[in-house]
DNA sequence: GTAGAACTACTCGGATAGAGGGTGTCCGAGTCGGCGCGG
DNA sequence: CCGCGCCGACTCGGACACCCTCTATCCGAGTAGTTCTAC
């Protein structure tokens, strides 16, 4: 059970964005350079999270991406939702149907109170990342460190020629 | 992000291996023609159990498998680790080294406040599955279904010719 | 000088190959139970 | 009748193919900016 390596890329992408101020689009390729990712790869995770309304983008010159809401309003679960689909990690298969016992009606997704623990699991998980929102990382990382906002803005601005 | 079926196999295979009262092992095949399981690979998995400690395996015949603790001592988060390998989901790659100001003797794993969100959610899910054990399971089971132990063990008896 | 239109270059978007891990299967090593033989 | 040793079959255990998803890439559709021309 391994998570797509384009979460840890939107993620951070998405806090890089949160530091633009003025209202201009940063394309892929400028997102990709900032951490030597593969430019149409990352722009492919884009491209998902642009379809989850994360995201806005704009063809043509001067294009590319900006958030499409505030930070205030993007949770990491929208993010990782966004990347991973929404399907959960334990889908249960109901063997129980093949069991002893077994009824053909009865839905063992919502019976199987074995179903039921991965679930209640599960929506721990999903609970914990819905309750953080990029803005929440975004003013972590800015008390930790002062600098990364800027760094951030001169990079892009460096990389846009 | 999927969890390997396996998952599933094995719990549902532990909670009925909780239901042998005597001390006799159960062979992989009868354990698979439960849920008309493919034999070969659901032995896989419990090789895998196996190498956890969470069963113990007897050669030969009347060998077979049977739980290695009491049922109050094995964690749902036992069954999936076992299983699904003790990696965590989110594996930060640390790419924020490659970003501006990158340093190169920093654990990042650390540091990066994205790791640590993706980790505390991660760990809340975790805890929830160490929290349940196999007996509650099976007491669970036991109020809703009282007739799932004896069901359970008469399939086992019936299958064992 | 200004407005319009065509052109050009740029960016996203989806369709297209390649690799890694999960899925499924098979046969061999080891072991336990049974059977026969001898005392 | 009882004990011992051999034999045989049975079960797990690991090694071997297959398939699907993630990874990575490329080229085309659409667009905005620019430039040129005509009024």
């Amino acid at each position: 059970m391994k998570m797509s390596e384009g979460v840890e890329w939107a993620l951070h992408t998405c806090l890089n964005l949160s530091w633009v101020t003025d209202g201009r689009a940063i394309r892929a390729t400028t997102l990709a350079a900032f951490y030597e990712l593969p430019p149409a790869y990352l722009n492919k995770q884009l491209q998902a999270l642009a379809r989850a309304g994360i995201v806005t983008s704009t063809s043509g010159p001067r294009g590319g991406f900006r958030l499409a809401r505030r930070p205030e309003e993007i949770t990491l679960l929208d993010v990782v939702v966004a990347i991973e689909g929404t399907e959960e990690a334990f889908r249960c298969s109901e063997i129980l149907r093949q069991g002893p016992g077994g009824q053909p009606d009865v839905d063992y997704r919502q019976t199987c109170v074995i179903s039921q623990a991965m679930r209640r699991a599960e929506l721990s998980w999903r609970r914990e990342l819905a309750a953080q929102s990029l803005a929440d990382i975004k003013a972590t990382v800015e008390h930790r460190f002062p600098a990364a906002p800027g760094q951030t803005r001169n990079r892009f601005t460096a990389l846009r020629g």
